[in-house]
DNA sequence: GCCGTTTTCGGCCCGACTGTTTTCAGTCG
């Protein structure tokens, strides 16, 4: 896949032609290009010059470097500039508050080659003796943007930044004179990592909210504070930004800080060509009077669009699909019938099957796969033969008890280091749902453990590949399986793979799942439940679903019960 | 560097807040 590498390459380039004070616009047709082929869904090695300048935002400049990328895994011009631009200076970039005008001057009297250097300098009061337009404050402001990028203040995963959001909502709800309130940013959009926490209000009294919203018992520093815009650092190290807008501009607003930026930047360029103006306060004529912007159906409409979901404003072709009224039926939380990775106590879990079931029933849910783990994974209790037996034996006695609903047999088998599977064909014949996954020899090569994906996948029983790349959001990077190859094999075998819905998983990520769906694999949302609440996590699951433009009939636990088995079960007749 | 219902040249989204300045540049989103 050199789609990253690609966007990688660009992006650093936008930063050294940013550092060189190039022009502006040609910057940013580096930075829009690199986003644009991070989340383009084809690999763009194999595209031709014609189908890689069909990609908005690449033209016949960037489509030639793109092919001298997919060549020789680099660019001349590419080289060229970073021999030019000392690394030292690019790393200035990476301090919040610290952009490429300041970087610049820094290094022209101090041509640094590490963040502590720079540190040194800044607590040392040598900037501001040194340098022009710093002064005391942009020396602190320095200082603690280094603070944050070591206590590694970056991005924070999907599932530990929406609790901190919610928990200042209903904060904010209770204390502040607030009409209206809503996340927006990329929370919205469910982004699988959050860089900050933006909310959005409605009052009567914004001084009186900034007031409250800045004292909140979480906030540990704050940023910036004015009359309709406040920045605050929260005690959990996240950054959370409130901004007040008067009802008339609660639609507007949202949209605009919901983004993407990317996103909004398309609706405005489309409003420009109209003859609008399109802000944060509203939707304004050529005359500058105001045309809506209470709503945010109002942005949409004045440019002939439908309504965009959140999840899908990325820039990754929504707006060309509403345009055409194309847009997918996004699936809901409400469409899914049940959950197809589950612990019970039997292994590492902490609840019996029966106490799944019913939990799963108050949900509405019509299904639930029971899949312990094999006894390969020793640390996690995994089941021997006779235990899986017994667990299957003991399944098949609550199913005759409960009505309307399905327990079904099966287990998470653990994909060993030599390709094999850690229960035999005869075992795993008998269970409706065998997900198959990789719990040991991480570090091995791409084609290793790909292998061992692979040959998964033709085993006949295997029905679902599970946490394909085994990443774990902010701690452990995925192992170096080769995803083209996988999904590739899983097309042709009619194996399912996983949307884990775990927060710190959500793996698949939206990208593949969507190249996973184009290339007509089914695709299973689970929880990979361990204790009840962990059903929760099924609206991550979803979430990850609605950003990769899944529709219910791409994802096999909506269908009801013997239509999902079924296509989970072709496999077995095809392969044999 | 991209792009075309004004355009193959000349535009390119728009505004809030801070800090170091006396009117604005830099940064961010």
């Amino acid at each position: 896949m050199k789609n990253s590498e690609a966007a990688r390459i660009f992006s650093e380039m936008a930063n050294i032609l940013d550092l060189a004070g190039e022009n502006p616009f040609r910057i940013r047709a580096y930075r829009r290009a690199a986003m644009v082929i991070e989340g383009l869904p084809r690999d763009i090695a194999g595209m031709s010059k014609d189908e890689l300048k069909k990609i908005p935002g690449i033209g016949e400049d960037l489509a030639s470097k793109l092919l001298e990328i997919v060549e020789t895994g680099t660019c001349k011009a590419y080289e060229a500039a970073r021999r030019k631009s000392p690394a030292g200076l690019s790393l200035l970039l990476s301090i919040p508050g610290l952009g490429p005008k300041t970087a610049r001057a820094i290094y022209e009297k101090f041509p640094i080659g590490s963040i502590d250097e720079l540190e040194r300098l800044a607590a040392g009061h040598r900037l501001k003796a040194a340098v022009p337009k710093i002064k005391d404050k942009t020396e602190q402001n320095i200082l603690r943007g280094i603070e944050l990028v070591r206590k590694g203040a970056g991005r924070r995963p999907l599932g530990k930044a929406l609790p901190v959001a919610q928990d200042i909502i209903s904060h904010l709800r209770e204390k502040a004179p607030v009409k209206q309130l809503q996340i927006a940013g990329s929370l919205r959009r469910w982004k699988e990592t959050i860089g900050d926490i933006d909310i959005l209000a409605t009052s009567d009294d914004p001084e009186r909210v900034m007031d409250i919203f800045i004292h909140l018992p979480q906030v540990k520093q704050v940023l910036a504070r004015g009359d309709t815009k406040s920045t605050v650092i929260l005690a959990e190290g996240m950054q959370a930004d409130l901004r007040v807008v008067e009802e008339g501009s609660f639609g507007a607003a949202l949209c605009y800080f919901t983004g993407s930026k990317e996103h909004n930047i398309r609706l405005r360029e489309m409003g420009v060509k109209r003859g609008f103006k399109i802000n944060e306060y509203g939707i304004f004529d050529k005359k500058g009077k105001k045309i809506g912007g209470g709503k945010e159906e109002d942005v949409y409409r004045v440019l002939g669009l439908p309504l965009i979901p959140p999840e899908l404003r990325e820039d990754s072709g929504e707006i060309a699909a509403a345009l055409s009224d194309k847009l997918p039926k996004l699936i809901e939380l409400d469409d899914i019938r049940g959950d197809l990775h589950v612990h019970t106590k039997l292994s590492d879990g902490h609840n019996t099957a029966l106490e799944l079931a019913e939990a799963a029933i108050a949900r509405g849910w019509a299904y639930i796969a029971v899949t312990d783990h094999s006894k390969g994974l020793g640390i996690a209790r995994g089941l021997s033969v006779e235990r899986m037996l017994e667990e299957i034996a003991e399944i098949d006695a609550l199913n005759r008890k409960l009505k309307g609903f399905r327990i079904l047999k099966g287990v998470e088998v653990d994909i060993r280091s030599d390709n094999t599977l850690d229960l035999p064909d005869e075992v795993l014949s008998k269970l409706d749902i065998v997900n198959a996954s990789v719990h040991s020899g991480f570090r091995q090569t791409s084609e290793k453990i790909t292998g061992r994906i692979t040959a998964a996948m033709r085993n006949p029983f295997v029905t679902t590949i599970s946490h394909p790349t085994g990443r774990l959001l902010g701690e452990r990077d995925a192992y170096q399986v080769d995803m083209e190859e996988v999904l590739r094999v899983a097309a042709d075998t009619g194996t399912a793979i996983e949307i884990n819905a775990f927060p710190a998983r959500l793996d698949l990520n939206d990208i593949t799942a969507r190249k996973a769906r184009d290339m007509g694999i089914p695709l299973v949302i689970s929880t990979d439940t361990h204790i009840l609440e962990h059903f929760d996590y099924m609206s991550y699951g979803v979430a990850i679903a609605r950003r990769a433009w899944l529709e219910p009939k791409d994802v096999v636990n909506t269908f009801e019960l013997n239509k999902m088995l079924e296509v989970l079960h072709k496999k077995r007749l095809i392969l044999k």
